[in-house]
DNA sequence: GATATATTTGTATGCGCTTACATTTGTATC
DNA sequence: GATACAAATGTAAGCGCATACAAATATATC
């Protein structure tokens, strides 16, 4: 029996209102539940009526309404996100590759920024789940309690990123900051560098800047260096921060022969700074930084910098959660490896300028 | 008459089931409707019950139901946006702002991003409509046809950013790339140059790479000046792309005086190049962008570009949505001031090198 | 203080979908 | 071609909230 044209024909073309699954179900001549299955689980309705039904829909341009299914199903298929700021390139790479492995698995991001502010942060994730996040992902490893006993409490799955401790107590996807950070001083040490300089970003509460602020200093300190305070300089992730910075540093009394900087963008800062001031570049002082970002590997002299695999990040991360979803359990603690790249902007320092 | 306590006291620590509205209405002794409106419409209850449904709420951390708000009210308080990439900082820093705008209004943001892909943007605002976004947010002027079908035949409000014709038929918050594009070689021809050469985005399918280079090949003709066909090099947006492509262009018989960049990535590529080879700029050529980015007032030589008030626009952009949502009718489209930087990378040729 | 009116609160329906369970239909076996 | 069983389909009950409307209560007017 076919359909009734007379009722239907009223619905379909005119910009009324949009088909629901009814609509659908009566188009086709099925129930809506045969309707949700074709949706849902093509695979357990009959070809025929597969067929019938997926016909029904793409002639009403039906689309199901995602308020609904969530209520039914008790899943939003949107996944949130919580990042520092956008600003960073290192942010923006990684959350990119976050949304397109979400979406190969049909998931969509909510996105939402911190602007490295804790309480905002805590305040970012009670939004998320308000919004019915399926599952969320913060940066990071230290977050306000509150925020793991919401998440825990509503048992919705969530992941660490830009980071990795082997002794973290969450899911992490990343790498160990402390420890990567450590191999910037050896390198330079090996280089016969012996006064040194750290530019880093702000360490207070966040614990990336801070894991790699310590394992420079540890490092530094296992080689029997230990710098002056004046020597340590936090100043916020920009250009402009890092170029004072270094040009403070430059002007002490004992000017460093190398300068660490805890990430490329001050890195950049720094040496775009030295340029400027017709400092020479590695002749002068070293410069280091970490991140890799995209114009690092571009400038002159090309900056020796800790390479991280953002967008593998980003991916795994994804992939993690789209694993918890599906009610697999992942590898919880996933550490991804890092590469010093060796470029121009380091050298031995010039002897003749200690004598 | 207080609520049962021993009926409650079962569901309200224990992390079962989350409350809803129903157990909130219960402990404080009213209706669902009541409840309801303390939420949306505080203003309609009496203090005195307010405050009794508030405690309930905050006892037993109360969290409404996004999903089946949603589908009540028919708003999903979620704006969807598509972005080409977040890998080009300006389109990072203007989402930011968009996404701060939203928060503030209690709206999400729902990112995703097309690559530059029209029939990638296309399936992604089909994915934004299914997830039933409240508004949508869209860069640049041109797109596929049944994007605007789609969201017109929903009613589903929408803005394009990051350009604006006065004649765009369309909603959009942003600035007439063709026209801000024209006066860089204005100010080049102005400085004496007569050879030029420019390196442009992908024109095809990106109108705002199109009507830059439009702009710039226009306002060259009215001078008279016309760019053989490799003088102008169309290439991806990125550093390396930028820097080969400066490096052809310095490499023909004869080299231009004056590059015009139809982006800062691109101009800053270009500025690497000739440091990396020691070509003087603007000595021996100058260099011009377009955008502004954050590195571009640091790089030595600073770069004359055009600065766009990304910021400004996301926030415009978010509000222009927001008042939509209102019932408002905002001013549908909105030219934003862009503003020619002067700096160091562009100086008369030197004459010396034409004789 | 009675009446009319404005304000507050409750009742009850349905938003559009998923899914447990009941029913029907198809397939295999003898 | 019965019978037993598996697979496909339908039935119907919510999911948790917002809201039209009805009912109750407060406020104003005389």
């Amino acid at each position: 029996m076919l359909h009734d044209v007379k009722t239907t024909a009223i619905k379909v073309n005119p910009p009324s209102k949009p088909a629901t699954q009814g609509d659908v179900a009566k188009a086709a001549g099925v129930s809506t539940a045969t309707v949700s299955r074709v949706i849902n689980q093509p695979d357990s309705v009959r070809s025929a009526i597969r067929q019938r039904v997926q016909t029904a829909i793409v002639e009403l341009q039906y689309v199901a309404d995602a308020a609904a299914r969530a209520l039914a199903s008790k899943r939003s298929r949107c996944i949130g996100a919580v990042i520092p700021t956008l600003a960073n390139a290192i942010f923006a790479d990684g959350i990119e590759a976050f949304e397109t492995q979400l979406n190969q698995a049909s998931l969509s991001l909510m996105l939402t920024t911190s602007g490295y502010d804790s309480q905002h942060e805590l305040t970012q994730v009670r939004t998320l789940i308000e919004r019915g996040v399926d599952a969320v992902m913060l940066v990071g490893l230290d977050h306000d309690p509150l925020i793991y006993a919401l998440l825990q409490q509503r048992k919705i799955p969530y992941v660490l990123t830009w980071a990795y401790r082997s002794d973290c107590p969450h899911p992490c996807v990343g790498f160990n900051n402390y420890e990567a950070a450590k191999l910037i001083p050896l390198h330079l040490t090996t280089l016969g560098h012996q006064q040194f300089a750290i530019i880093s970003g702000i360490s207070t509460g966040n614990d990336r800047a801070f894991d790699r602020l310590k394992g420079m200093t540890d490092a530094l300190s296992s080689q029997g260096i230990t710098l002056a305070q004046s020597s340590i300089i936090e100043c916020n992730y920009s250009i402009e921060a890092g170029r004072a910075a270094c040009r403070q540093l430059l002007r002490s009394n004992s000017p460093p022969t190398a300068i660490l900087c805890s990430n490329d963008v001050l890195a950049t800062g720094a040496l775009l700074e030295c340029q400027a001031s017709g400092i020479e570049v590695p002749g002068h002082v070293s410069i280091a930084g970490f991140d890799d970002l995209a114009i690092s590997a571009n400038l002159t002299p090309s900056l020796t910098t800790m390479h991280i695999p953002f967008k593998l990040m980003g991916q795994r991360a994804a992939q993690y959660l789209i694993d918890r979803l599906a009610g697999a359990t992942p590898q919880a603690q996933q550490q991804l490896e890092v590469k010093l790249q060796l470029r121009h902007s380091t050298a031995p320092p010039k002897l003749a300028l200690l004598v």
